[in-house]
This record gives structure tokens, sequence and C-alpha cells, in this order.
DNA sequence: GATGAATGAGTCTTCATTCAT
DNA sequence: AATGAATGAAGACTCATTCAT
């Protein structure tokens, strides 16, 4: 077989990382064989190991992918104009994490369970993973703080404070949905809302 | 030989399980192996399994020990009179689970985010964690509808939504302490506060 | 199984050592599989490893055993008194060697073979053949000055090029022997004795 | 496409045992992999299979090869006229074993002790020395014979053993300096010289 | 003729668990 | 009751070789 093409190349990629999903999704990370994510991705042992040469690698790929395919489905939100009110951004990126779900049978859910736990072990893990909040954190900083300009037309710092509150929302809400899994991402909305009301 | 007393075995057992914690906690969940919590228990290996039979089993331990643990720091605070605020809820539980960590250098954080990601594997401990956040959760409400009743003498209907919301802040705050380390529990009731006045 | 006795601990090593010795000698050292050793020791895996934990320890362990099992046979002579003619060092060395190869089955050509390839790759393998064959090479010495003491009753300086040569002397036997395979010990005496005779 | 002319095929066949005798100098016969080759010689894997259908075939021919030119290096002092003598001809040999090594930066004593080892699992590879060594050794008697026939006048029998033991000289050289490093081959000139001196 | 991606049997090693003493 | 040596089924990963393009 001559050079593949580079969208092939990638293709195969994304074949071996969603067969990885699949079994990690299922079985946890250390659970899951490569023999497993092997078979999955219909491939041969010396096929994936050439696209990813370890096990931590594809670990990595999984979460890290997961990641920025959040990202980018919660990207329009954090920069809607006009920008939404804090109950609104938690109802929508908790609804975009449950549609990322259900898109393709993936459950980022479980996922970012499994990533979190791994962060422990894996100090580029764990630097990936803070990378990624520290910017989410700091969109959702970004869109609070438009959110209030346009309200009272007074410039606001970055609320910093806030945005992690509201992380921490939408964070419970995935460990909530995960493990406990009688919780919908309107309930944290309306939760939300009640927390605001009763402070009165 | 006498059969062993009762409290020995029980004492047994404790140090057993406090070798494993911190065994989980350094290395995770399933990159420690059996024989360094044998090591780490000063025990042998058949004395070890004559009192948890397996490592499964030995997880569950570790992690329904680390919830009801927290179960008995916390309820104060649900049970206090007058009942406290949301915001002082929040704060209190967050700081009771920072206090843990510190008590005896076993991170109350990183065991939940390895619980969390075991309970997609084991049926069993998902169950063990489901009774308890649901558990959690409904003094959380009680504790919230005391509160309001306090505050208006007029009679509320235990509120779920708000007490899951409030659940969701503790628990993202576990998740952002944990994985991205630069969060105090005092942000999470700032960051509220200000979710309630910007509000208005 | 409670603990066992050092004796029977070494026993183990030993009859682990012997089925390594055994296949390393048919097969090469890179060609032996842990698996063949395990199976010729008749343990299991675990219990090989749990003596020996890993094959470069084990080839290790096969080569410093022979270089010392040849240093307990060849000393008598080396320290005979009166001492010997390098005619008789050369012949006597030989001998031992070949006398080794018969006595268990094991040949010690082949492992000085084995063992000189593998010290090109691993440094303590050759550090530690290094020291072997300079403590011998020197020990050849001593017993050369001796012997030319003895013979003119005047003082000599130790003769190192001397016994460098005699080494080569026997170092050249092993290859030939195990290469080309028809030579014998005789040979090498015989051979000597000629060099010397047709200087003059 | 046209048929490679011979010469090019040649070329090749040079080009990739050149690669091949870089990395088993470097890594030993059986830790380099094809791959290694395959990158060093430059060309493909498929390319490289072409020319040499296997690892054996390859191992085969590097140890070949450096025999031969060893033979060819060797050959003006065991011909040479008047006869060297026996410390000459140690002299010489050695020398030139060193001095092949220096020239491309190949240490043919390195490929030897790998040649060695290897023959001792190829019965190919062992006959292939075997009468390497053997005609080595005829060649040396017939200098030897020559020597002492230009010194007597008197016709003298091939002198098998001492051949013997002066090969022995050489490749026990080679080990010495292999494996111990401390060796020249002036020492092993100086060691017969003194052997011869002391038989006196 | 040449390429290099794919194959898959085989390697070393680990580790939860057992059971003879 | 306690011990810890032994078990052996996996597990992650490698690499000589092939063959579709």
């Amino acid at each position: 077989m001559p050079k593949i093409s580079d969208e092939k190349r990638a293709a195969r990629r994304a074949q071996i990382l969603e067969a990885a999903w699949i079994c990690f999704q299922k079985d946890g990370l250390h659970a899951t064989t490569m023999d497993h994510i092997i078979r999955a991705s219909g491939l041969s042992a010396g096929a994936v190991y050439s696209y990813y040469p370890s096990k931590e690698e594809l670990i990595l790929a999984a979460v890290t992918t997961s990641l920025s395919g959040l990202s980018a489905i919660v990207a329009p939100f954090l920069h809607a104009a006009p920008a939404m009110s804090p109950s609104q951004l938690v109802g929508k990126v908790a609804e975009a994490i449950d549609s990322f779900a259900s898109r393709d049978g993936f459950d980022l859910k479980r996922i970012a369970l499994l990533g979190w736990s791994e962060a422990q072990r894996s100090d580029h893990l764990r630097a990936t993973m803070k990378r990624f909040y520290v910017d989410f954190r700091s969109d959702l900083a970004g869109a609070l703080k438009r959110w209030r300009d346009d309200r009272t037309g007074v410039q606001h710092d970055v609320d910093t404070e806030m945005a992690a509150a509201l992380l921490s929302l939408v964070l419970g809400y995935v460990v909530q949905s995960a493990v406990i899994g009688d919780v919908s991402s309107q309930d944290m909305v309306r939760g939300l809302a009640q927390l605001e009301r009763a402070a009165v």
C-alpha cells in the first residue's frame, strides 16, 4: 500500500478513537483492554498501535476530543448576542451536554467522569483539562459580564466567582446526571431561579 | 487459636481500609494493587483477604466509608436551627469537605472523583452512591424548606430543584477543586450571592 | 505457605537458573522465551518472576554463575605450588573448561560466547565480565611470576603481557572449540610449545 | 519499469548491508529490528525485502561479508615473502583487525562476537564460519611452514597445532579487546615473545 | 519495480486470588 | 487464625513479513 492520504489517515484515527470511546464508556478506562478496542475498531493490533502509540495516548485523545467537541457545541451560547442570563446559560450548556450524548450514542457525562478520575494520575491529562476548564470558565465570565452590561448599561468587571459558581452548577449537573440519573437540565435552571428568588 | 474479639476484628478492618484509602488516593483505584494495600496495612495477604474478600469489596468499602464520613460531618449544618441560608449551606458543606481532607491527610475530593468513575462500572457502587446523594439532596431540601419557613412563616413544599442546584454547586466545587485547583469554598458562596443579587 | 527456608529459596533459584541455562544454551539468549524457561523450570510464571524479576536479570545470573563456576574450578591450578609452566597452565585451564561442560551437560563455552555477545548491549554485564577477566588475567600473571621466580631464583615483575597472551590462548580455544569444533586443549598446549621451540 | 541493472542491484545490496552493519553493531543482532535497518538504509520495507528475503539472510550476509573483508586485508601478510615469524603474524593480523574497525567506523570485533553467538543457533552460519576459520588456520599454518623452511632450509610438515595456537591468540585478542578493552595488538606480540623467551 | 500500511502471532510481565503449612 | 509462596490467565505492546495499490 502506497502512502495513504491525509484524509484517510484522519478517518482511520477517528475510527479507532470511536471504537475506544465506545469501549471506555462501557467498561471504564482501565477495564477496557487494548484488545477490546482493537476488535471494536475492526483493525489489527499493529494498525491501532501505528495510529496511537499507547493506551494512554488513546485515553488522552478520547478525553481531549470530547472536551473540544463540547467546546464547539457550547461556543454559540457563550458568545450569543444579546448575552444570556445565568439561568439561560446553565440551561443551554446542560442541554448541549445532553444533546452531545444522544447525538451519536456517546454519553459525554460518562467520559467526563472517567476523565476527571484519570486526571488525578496523569499530569498531562490534568494539565489539558485544567486549561480547558479555565478557558471555559473565563468564557462564562465574559458572557456574564456582557449580560450585566446589557442590563445596566454600566460596565462591570469580569465576574470570576459568579462564573465559578455557574460552572459548578454545570459540573454538578453532570455528576448528578451520571451517578444519580434523575435530574434534568431544567431542574438546574429552575433550581437556580428559585435560589435567586428566595434570596429576595 | 481462640476466636478473635469483635473489637479486634473491627480494628483490623479499619486498619486495612485506611491502608486502602491511602493507596487509592495516591494511585487511583485500578493502579493500586492488592499488594500495595497489603504492604501498607502491615498484614499478610491472607489476613487482608479474610477481612475483605475481594478488591472490589475494598473499593466499595472505601467509597462508602468516605461517603458516610462526610455525612457525619455535614449533618449538623443540615439540621442546624435556625436553618441556614442557601449560601451558608453551600459554604459550610464545602468547608466540611475541605476540612475532611486536611484532617488526616485524606482528600475526600479525590476519593469522590474516583468513586464516581468507578460507579459507572459497578452497579452495586452506583446504587450505594445514588442512595447517598438522594438522601443528601433531600436533607438539603429539608434544610432549605426550614429556612424559607423561618423567614416567611409560610409553609413551603420541599424544594427539590433548589436542593439539586445546591448539590450541583457542591459537586462542581469538588470537581473544580480537584481538577483545576484554584477555587475555594468562599468563591462558591460569593458566586452564588452574586448570582442572586444579579437576578434582581 | 508460611515463610520458606533460605535453603529452599536457594534451591528454587538454582532450579530456575538451571532451566534458564539449558534453554539459553540450546536457543541462545534472545531466542529463549521466558515461557521456555518457565516450562523448563516446572514452576509458574509468577513464581519464576518472584525469584528473578526480569529476563535480563536471569541472563545476568546465568552468565555470572558460569563465570564464578569457572573461577572455582580454575583456582587450584592458578595457585598450585610449584607454579605451573605457561604450557601447563593453558592445558589445565582449557581442560577445566571442558570438564565443566561435561560435568552437568552444560557447555561453558557456549555460555561464554553468548555472554560476550550480550556484554556489548548490557553495561552491567560487560562490567561484570570485565572484572572477572581482569582478575583472571592478574591471577594468571601471578602464576607466571611464581613460575619464573621458581626457575631462576630471581624476582621478576608481574608479567601482564604474557598473561594477556595466555588468556588469549584460552579464550581463542573457547571460540575455536565452539565455532569450529575440531581443537582440543592438547592442541593449544602443543601449539604453544612448538611456538616456543620454533623461536630458538 | 525496465529491469534494473546488475550494478544498481549490487549497489542497493551494499547500501542495505551497510545499514544493517551499523545497526547490528550498535544494538546487537536481535535488538536490531528490520525497521531500524530499513530506516537506516533509506529504502522501503518492500525494497529491502526484495534484496534480502529475511532478517536471517541479512545477518548471514553481514557476518559473511565481514569475514571475507578480513580475509582480504589479512591475505598479504599470510602470503608475504619472506614469511613472517609467529610474533609478526599475530601482530599484523591483530593490527589488520583494528584497522578494519577504524576505517569506516565499523568494529569488526563486535561483529565477530555477535557472529560467534549467532553461529550457535544457525547451522548455516556456523558452517560458513567454520569454513572461514579452517581456511584461515590453514593459511596460517602454511605461513608458519614457509617461515620455518626459510630459516632452517629444511622442509617441515604443515604445523596445524601451532596455527591453532596462533589463531587462538588472535581470537583471544578480539575477545579481550571487545570485552575488557585494555589490550593492544602489541601486548599480544610482546606476550608471545616473552612466552618464547621464558621457555628457554 | 517500489511503496509502506497492515497483519497477528508472540513477548515479557503483572496481579487478584488461593491454599498448603 | 495467620502466613506468604505459588498460580496462571490476562494485559500492553512489538516486529518480521506481506501484498494491495
